[in-house]
DNA sequence: CGGTTACATGAAACCGGTTACAGCGAGATG
DNA sequence: CATCTCGCTGTAACCGGTTTCATGTAACCG
């Protein structure tokens, strides 16, 4: 394995000046430079990244926090796996890599700080899969950049990156008025979770804009799971007043009303239109056609890695983004279902 | 941040006896070793890894090569996320963190085997989405601990886990015979990947064994996606003779062949019996439940961590692991649909 | 022509661990 | 009592980079 000394040999100067010719190209003589950087090729040179980050102190790591405990659903989602790619990819592109780190459960609760500080991490980015516990905290409190998706936080080193839920249950809303529906109801997601509270909210608000009256009975609180859908749907559909549409805010409770719908003998969009939240797989797959307001799933790692690098690169946390939604109209909301 | 020589003050010891209570406590007295744990504990001392990486060569890290390009589809398959689940758990619990290393297309070829040496990684797990560019063999052939899902490559520090997939069309054929069927056609992946040829192997292989005819009109070529199961099942359903089942060889195929089936006002299970391949998370939601081949996605993972570690830690490259396929039956190759 | 300046480079310390080797005291042995 | 072991610990070199500071040289200026 070729060392730095032994390069500087072969080039006749120093380690100091081969050094330079990577990380400081300007400083150094054209025709230096030219030689160090030839010979290194030929010589097939790598520069041992454990010795300059104990030098430097800069690792180019960022780590990952990613709760994947498995009592715990949520880290299932598809979600997840198109955030982490985009999250690696625009990682990579500039220059820093991904460190998955082990999760909680294991050892004592402080695990995330003490890996970031013995593996020189730059930055951190969590995946919330719905706990905040007082390990996050201590983490975003140490001092490294810190980026949280989908979880309120902020402080002097630490941003989030969100979905406009609110904006996107206003939309599907809005996309059912639009379509004649009047009797329009809601199945959330739980109280307790920010996205459900938030879509919640964008219900309401879209309905006043409306000038649609806000009833009670039309709000059945799901789990964003299937079951929890059907159930949620089967309430609505006991009321003494049926919903001609319903806003599901997960697609997993939306394919759940789905069925219900079904079993009872009723038609989808023709009795009972659905617009469903998140766009997963199956809301393509799944007949007629699922209509669903779709995240941006990739751009919140790219926004991640944007505002985690900037903090690295010393600048002071940027403020939240939200990032915007859009609606992709399907079978479940139009008369005429499509393949 | 607190220093071995630091801490070897505060105790009066030399940083050689401190490090030695950390990585060889038997050779250290016993009251020494507990006031050096004491006190690293109280100062919240922290080994720096760098430099114990520096000096030891070893990383603790694993790399994972995961070729997310985005024009190649194949990497949004569920199956990744649980596969990668499974591993960083694995690996966790064994001492080994997890680092993504940047996908092939940035620079030149060779960023892995640059990547590796760069990072003084231990060992490395390949998540093939389809290609085996010659960077993914030179990695193997450059002495690291490789293993690679799903892509039989076999060296002296090099092996391969794969999901039994003879086997599991086996279990699907035999499943649909058990039912009755025995006009049993196929849906293939292309011919060309791993998993497409070795589903047809276990189709025909399954039918020799039940004495059934072989009938290449019986065999349709789709793509793995929902189009070309949708086109397959319909050139099936053009034929002279209809099938009275379907092996399907992945799930998504089987959505767009359950499609068509019902365009064409036929049911599923009772004119057509249908069995998927892979359990994705559609399987169970779409009506009325795909029977289908599961592959144990978390057991990939654990497989491929108890392989590269062993490896790291000496061994010879252990045997191929085959992982057992099971048969999940739903509504659709039976006569009464569940919920 | 002496003195300043800019440029290019080298020597050496340093980052924070590990480890080969040597040394030392206490108890065992001849 | 001299010597040998054994258990424990310290010294110092080393891993492979980076960076401060000093130095030498050539160009520039009055």
């Amino acid at each position: 394995m070729a060392t730095i000394r032994e390069l500087a040999r072969l080039c006749g100067v120093s380690p100091a000046t081969v050094s330079r010719a990577f990380n400081n190209p300007e400083v150094v003589n054209a025709k230096t430079r030219e030689q160090v950087l030839r010979t290194a090729r030929q010589i097939g040179y790598l520069p041992n990244e454990s010795a300059r980050t104990l030098a430097t102190k800069k690792s180019f790591m960022v780590g990952l926090v990613w709760d994947t405990d498995h009592r715990r659903p949520g880290w299932r989602h598809p979600f997840f796996q198109e955030i982490l790619i985009g999250l690696k990819t625009a990682l990579s592109g500039r220059g820093y890599h991904l460190l998955m780190l082990a999760t909680s459960g294991e050892g004592t609760d402080d695990a995330h700080v003490r890996a970031v500080r013995r593996h020189n991490l730059d930055g951190v980015v969590m995946i919330d899969s719905g706990t905040w516990d007082p390990s996050l905290r201590r983490l975003a409190e140490s001092g490294v950049p810190c980026v949280s998706l989908d979880r309120p936080v902020q402080g002097p080193r630490t941003t989030y990156v969100t979905s406009d839920n609110v904006g996107g249950a206003r939309l599907a809303v809005r996309h059912l008025h639009e379509r004649g529906r009047r009797a329009i109801a809601t199945i959330t997601g739980p109280a307790h979770t920010r996205p459900g509270a938030e879509r919640l909210q964008g219900y309401q608000d879209e309905l006043t804009r409306l000038g649609l009256p806000y009833r009670p009975e039309f709000v059945v609180e799901g789990d964003f799971y299937l079951s929890g859908g059907h159930a949620a749907m089967r309430r609505l559909l006991e009321a003494d007043e049926r919903p001609d549409a319903v806003f599901v805010a997960g697609d997993e409770m939306a394919v759940g009303a789905l069925r219900a719908i079904g079993e009872a003998g009723l038609k989808v969009p023709e009795d009972i239109a659905l617009v469903g939240f998140d766009d997963i797989e199956v809301a393509a797959l799944v007949p007629p056609g699922l209509t669903t307001v779709a995240q941006d799933m990739a751009g919140f790692g790219t926004a991640a890695a944007e505002a985690v690098v900037s903090m690295i690169d010393g600048a002071d946390a940027p403020p939240p983004r939200i990032l915007p939604t859009t609606l992709v109209v399907r079978g479940s909301s139009t008369t005429s279902p499509e393949l």
